[in-house]
DNA sequence: TTGTATGCGTTATCAA
DNA sequence: TTGATAACGCATACAA
């Protein structure tokens, strides 16, 4: 590639000429203009963004910083928010943390030293130090999917807390009573909420809930896996089981095919977000779904006013909880020995 | 965050002095070198990554280029990438092209011009005229998962050919002879690798190739489900299919649901890549797997020493072909008329 | 061992 | 309308 220096010698003019033949182009006459844009041809010149964002003190990126893209939850978010990014000339640093509190840490620093316009976190860490670090930091930080309380941020997630409730709602009104949780890694917003959400739909029917079956796994397809096997196993099992994502769903899904339980005939299974062409998932999974493309749009958005200085630069910190959908799926249906 | 100046500053140096005890610290005198760490600790500052590239002429981002995140193989190639660029002191800008021949070469702009240190590209366009844009472009480009004959450059992948011809042998040695191929968007390297790792695996069985049989998708679920559609109608539709990718995979099986046609009973199916935990789609499809964490850390690694200028930096292309691996599953089995 | 000066590619300011 | 110059933050060649 070419410098614009290279460019304005071959047209025969200053480099400040050529810069402001792009940047302004009325300000030039129509001939030296002409000359220049040919010049940049011919060189297939292309402005170095480098010196350009080190110039204006400002890069052109974003970092998006997540647990793990093999999840297509995620792959998802990344996709939409590249294209929003896109869209409004910015490029994406992808940068996972594999749930790893150091990675974490790590990725935002070089995010940071890179100048990035901007993050967009979906943070894995909720201890203080880690707010007081996130607080330091100097880009611009807005959260999403996963809220972070005691941080200032413009925040876009789904309602976690009602699509838990409406989960559990779901199953209620199918007439289970002994309905058991597998939550998310402890500590985070949205495990929290969906564990919330989930005992305040049983307390609103009149069930009290029960602590032995409510147990935390790590959003990981073995975590679940591996609860559902506690809770399968008990002589009390649960008629039901709600789980707080996708993998530990699917999870679950295939400890009671190795423990020769069906569902739902004899236990239901109900989750947050949905797999890839679940359709073909037997049984259908029932659950709850989270309009990801509005969500990382609307981040995309936000952050992007924050950073561009403009009147909405400033201003108290924004949050948006967008209503998820409910899926009735085939993995639901009454209890069986509902006689009761 | 500051400057090296301001770290300067308040330990009483030169920046010169200042930059000197980061890269080399032996040069520095012990006292000298304690006050500056002492004031860039208290003015946390963390060098600007930006005019370190400028001054370098190289950026220490790489970026990936591919057509999908949400098809969760492309998101564990992310995943491991942004990993192993992270070891090596790198930072990934993810962007992806949605299959769009315009956006890849929009992509590929900004990239260059962000004078990233080099590409992993999986191309989707493989027209001449693309070609001749990619030889042009500065960045090293590196290509993964997706070869491009024609253009020269090291290339990651696993052996499309052998896997196809693994899936169809298995077929045939089940005793299928009437077996249909859904490929990959046409003028993809792995679609035709497949295609004639499909054929050549049916000659080699003295079985002649089927023009009828063999028909195009473009790697995404809606096109397996439309072909499977237009094999599984016909009267004398085949007794086995194997798909180009998972996605079409799953559609082709949620057409077998929709057309009550059983698998395997009825029809067999086996597909390149497997699904997140596959092991609750029933039936569970067997299918070749490649292994992504190598093909990640293969790329990245050679990629990365081309860009390094060492001995490595020169010499001819290289090429890998990493070797599938057979998953059988249980949704392949004898045709069911096989008294032939 | 430390300091001075220069340039990486841009853009903005100011003068011509 | 155009050109000379400075500055962004850093690293290096060279001088002290």
């Amino acid at each position: 590639v070419s410098t614009i220096q290279e460019v304005a010698e071959r047209a025969g003019v200053a480099k400040s000429t050529a810069s402001l033949a792009f940047s302004s182009p009325e300000r030039v006459s129509e001939a030296t203009r002409k000359r220049i844009r040919d010049a940049a041809e011919a060189l297939g010149y292309r402005p170095n963004a480098l010196a350009q964002s080190l110039r204006a003190g400002r890069s052109r990126l974003i970092g998006l910083v997540m647990a793990d893209t093999r999840n297509p939850f995620n792959g998802e978010i990344l996709q939409q928010v590249q294209e929003a990014a896109l869209e409004h000339g910015h490029m994406v640093v992808a940068s996972t943390t594999n749930e790893d509190a150091g990675r974490e840490r790590k990725v935002l620093d070089e995010l940071a030293a890179l100048r990035v316009a901007g993050i967009l976190l979906a943070p894995h860490s909720s201890d203080p130090d880690f707010l007081a670090y996130l607080r330091r930091l100097k880009p611009r930080i807005a959260l999403i999917d996963q809220a972070l309380d005691g941080f200032e941020a413009d925040v876009v997630t789904s309602d976690s807390h009602l699509g838990a409730s409406m989960l559990t709602a779901h199953l209620l009104g199918l007439g289970h009573q002994r309905i058991a949780h597998i939550a998310g890694s402890p500590g985070l917003w949205t495990s929290e909420q969906r564990c919330l959400g989930f005992e305040s739909a049983l307390r609103a029917a009149g069930v009290p809930p029960a602590p032995d079956l409510l147990l935390h796994g790590d959003f990981r397809g073995q975590s679940g896996y591996e609860q559902a096997m506690r809770l399968l196993t008990r002589p009390d099992r649960p008629t039901a089981i709600v789980a707080a994502n996708n993998f530990m769903a699917l999870g679950a899904l295939k400890a009671m095919e190795d423990l020769s339980i069906r569902c739902p005939d004899d236990v239901s299974l109900a989750s947050f977000d949905d797999v890839p062409w679940g359709e073909v998932v037997k049984p259908r999974l029932t659950c709850v779904v989270q309009p990801v493309p509005e969500i990382a749009r609307l981040s995309v958005r936000w952050l992007l006013e924050r950073i561009g200085g403009g009147a909405d630069a400033l201003g108290p910190p924004r949050s948006h909880r967008f209503i998820p959908t409910l899926i009735r799926g085939a993995s639901t249906s009454p209890p069986a020995g509902t006689a009761r």
